[in-house]
DNA sequence: GCGACAG
DNA sequence: ATCTTGTCGC
């Protein structure tokens, strides 16, 4: 089986290296990646996928995908552990590194500040910021209902994270620093790189491969090599 | 003890 | 996450 309990005895160990200011290595970045995971055979095979966006086009200008078989079922609270692999495997592929990194899923927002965004970031040393679609852990006050409302996503009395009304009619985004970013900066980040959809290019791009979204599909047959 | 629980 | 058609609302 899996021994959970030095899984997260490890966590809280990485979870001291992380690096909550701004650390970032540059003032206009040129390449901003996202990074996301599908499964294949099952959930027998890991595929992982990074979308590198140009800055601030946000267009695509390169892509990478990694397929890897899957080690670990998804415990919640533990996924890092599931997907980094393949996530490194593909990051090892690029050949255009990017100066920030987007992840599918919490950045310190975890209950033991060491999501998968913050867990990557590590790995690789690149500053990242966790993007999640839905809540692992904390509270916060009731959203607006409104475009662009915020509130602070709370765990006792420390922050850490952002909850933020997107789009319209769209449960919000749980924004929260992965590693070598400061909270207020990533959430300038993931705003600055929002184009009329729920979530931010970098992870839209990304999930559009990794899933395999028919405006993937589209696009790889429009752009022959 | 009971519920909650990223992807 | 993944399996999937139509359908409701802007």
């Amino acid at each position: 089986m899996v021994d959970t309990a030095g899984l997260r005895a490890e966590q809280i160990e990485k979870a001291q290296q992380i690096v909550s200011s701004d650390d970032l290595g540059f003032t206009e970045p040129q390449w901003i990646a996202g990074v996301d995971v599908g499964f294949e055979e099952q959930g027998t095979i890991t595929r992982a996928a990074i979308a590198v966006l140009s800055y601030p086009a946000l267009e695509l200008v390169e892509y990478q995908i990694a397929r890897i078989p899957t080690s670990l079922p998804y415990i919640p609270g533990l996924l890092s552990f599931r997907e980094c692999p393949a996530l490194v495997a593909a990051w090892q592929q690029l050949k255009h590194k990017p100066q920030l990194v987007f992840v599918d899923g919490q950045g310190i927002a975890h209950p033991r500040r060491l999501g998968v965004a913050s867990h990557f970031g590590l790995l690789v040393n690149v500053p990242t910021i966790g993007v999640a679609k839905s809540r692992l852990c904390g509270s916060h006050p009731p959203l607006a209902d409104v475009v662009g409302a915020l509130e602070p996503l709370m765990d006792k009395s420390e922050q850490i994270g952002w909850v933020w009304n997107s789009k319209p009619r769209c449960k919000p985004l749980y924004i929260s620093l992965g590693h070598r970013i400061s909270q207020e900066t990533a959430l300038s980040w993931v705003k600055r790189c929002m184009r009329s959809y729920r979530l931010p290019e970098p992870t839209r791009s990304a999930d559009a491969i990794a899933s395999r979204r028919p405006a993937f599909i589209r696009w790889q047959a429009e752009h022959p090599s």
